[in-house]
RNA sequence: AGCGAGGUAGCUCAAUUGGUAGAGUGGCCGGCUGUUAACCGGUUGGUUGUGGGUUCGAAGCCCACCCUCGCUGCCA
């Protein structure tokens, strides 16, 4: 279903830039309607207007095709020079790449019309030019990274970018709608905290009217007392995390929504997972199917992306790795993490995300639940993206005991002050529970197959990186 | 943070052994009635990252510094 069909355009006055003595529209017929491109099947016959920017031109003599985008699409303006005013063609010849404008024109539908979505385009009928742009940096043309980088800021306009970011803010939208749907309740958790929430990663310190304080890396915590006052609920905002890391998989600033369920075990955490990722993947297959066509992504791998996701041990992954790695030269000793070439490996083996469990304790976060029969192992779980993506998700079932909290925290040299709320949860009516955390940038360049994270967000903070 | 690669026209890159710094693209001018990053002709375009050194001569060699990219670790 299309979100506003033929309904008449309320966030676009009519009259913001255009004014009766400088509109070209020539006189007799009824005013055109005020269209987004995205909508433009629905006006097949009829004269519209639309505002945008100039993507690109074809100047073909008497002959002009206009490339217009409007922030949902691009079309093409077709323009005969003997069908136009003289004045208008004239204007034409003026226009500059991305030279702001409101074109009006008959929508007409023609395969050839290249665009988004394709397969329409406008019979000029008028121009009113509002800025002749300077002369753009960022060509059609290749760039190289670091340039493209420095100019982010005008690089997401290009249609590849948009494309992306139209997916990112569905994909978005498609974790939002699923959890409010099935129970869950939003709440949001703080960003200013007093202390680091697992204490081992690098935080970013800020002053807090004299006493130090430092940006959020998770809400877990948090959600943890969340869930004790409203069952489940879901935090959604950015995390921060001041390691140096320098590689495509990494950025300081990132989106994490981070699901927790009281009365919830390791499986359950499971199912909740693979619902919500099937739900994201089968979502933006259905509303950004253009999007998906303009970055070129094989959407067959996408279709496959439903219930259930194979579950495997740790273990069993350990077996696994040093088996298929055995000719790469990959492997790994029971009681590691994976690195990335682990994660590498195991995900390409699979056509679905597939949930690795029960890694040993000692690699995980101090809160994670032991397994009471091997103790060495604990109730936590990664779910690693298909072709290569590795790591989405983290997660598992916390440790309801208080007495093991205490002593994971004096193992791990936390300051236990700061923890004395978190250990009051497991005073007044401690339960099972468990939640995980999807990042996602990871998740966004997961679907959308792309190289780098760098631009699966509209400005990535960096290593050595923070303009535009 | 460790290892590796690089910095030349607005952009993407080339320049043999140290010997006149070039192409494509963009911009500008002209041509073309179906282009898909249009095409064709002409034209414009340089403090070779910064500072020092070697040399008759340095984009290239030496020293120092700055910046960027890639991979790894850490993690989502």
């Amino acid at each position: 279903m299309r979100e506003s069909a033929a309904a008449p355009e309320l966030n676009n006055p009519r009259n913001l830039f255009a004014t009766p003595s400088n509109h070209y529209h020539q006189g007799g017929r009824s005013m055109p309607t005020d269209i987004r491109i995205e909508n433009i099947a629905d006006y097949v016959g009829q004269e519209v207007t639309i505002k945008g920017w100039l993507y690109n031109r074809t100047d073909k003599g008497r002959l002009q095709f206009l490339q217009v985008r409007d922030g949902t699409g691009i079309v093409q303006v077709v323009a005969f020079q003997k069908e136009v005013a003289p004045e208008v063609f004239a204007d034409i010849g003026r226009l500059t790449q991305e030279s702001s404008l409101i074109v009006t024109g008959i929508v007409r539908a023609d395969e050839r019309a290249p665009g988004v979505p394709g397969g329409y385009e406008l019979s000029l009928t008028g121009l009113q030019i509002v800025q002749i742009a300077e002369e753009y940096p960022i060509t059609l043309k290749e760039h190289g990274i670091e340039f493209l980088m420095e100019h982010r800021h005008l690089w997401i306009r290009s249609s590849r970018q948009w494309a992306i970011l139209r997916i990112r803010a569905t994909i978005i939208k498609a974790i939002r709608d699923w959890f409010d749907n099935h129970g869950f309740i939003l709440m949001d958790t703080p960003i200013l905290t007093p202390a680091a929430c697992e204490g081992t990663t690098t935080l970013f310190a800020t002053d807090y009217f004299g006493t130090p304080a430092y940006l959020s890396q998770s809400g877990q915590l948090y959600n943890e007392a969340n869930i004790m006052a409203f069952g489940k609920v879901y935090c959604f905002g950015p995390t921060f995390r001041a390691e140096k890391s320098k590689t495509r998989r990494h950025i300081m600033e990132f989106w994490m929504v981070e699901p927790e369920m009281a009365y919830v075990d390791l499986n359950g955490c499971m199912e909740v997972g693979e619902q919500l990722v099937s739900y994201i993947v089968q979502q933006v297959l259905e509303k950004r199917g253009p999007e998906l066509q303009l970055i070129e992504r094989d959407t067959s791998k996408l279709e496959r992306i439903v219930p259930p996701f194979p579950r495997i041990s740790y273990d069993q992954a350990v077996e696994m790795i040093n088996e298929l790695g055995h000719d790469q030269g990959v492997s790994i000793e029971w009681g590691d993490d994976f690195g990335a070439p682990q994660e590498t490996l195991l995900s390409e083996h699979f056509e679905k995300p597939v949930f690795v469990h029960h890694y040993p304790t000692a690699v995980k976060a101090f809160y994670m639940a032991q397994e009471p029969d091997r103790p060495e192992t604990c109730k936590s779980v990664d779910l690693l993206a298909p072709e290569g993506y590795g790591e989405i998700i983290g997660g598992g079932e916390r440790s309801p005991d208080i007495e093991f909290l205490e002593e994971q925290i004096r193992r791990h040299n936390l300051p236990r002050a700061a923890y004395e709320w978190y250990l009051d949860l497991r005073r007044y009516g401690s339960v099972p529970h468990s939640g995980f955390g999807l990042g996602v940038e990871r998740t966004v360049a997961w679907i959308c197959g792309l190289h780098h994270i760098r631009e699966t967000i509209p400005f990535p903070r960096l290593l050595g990186r923070i303009y535009p």
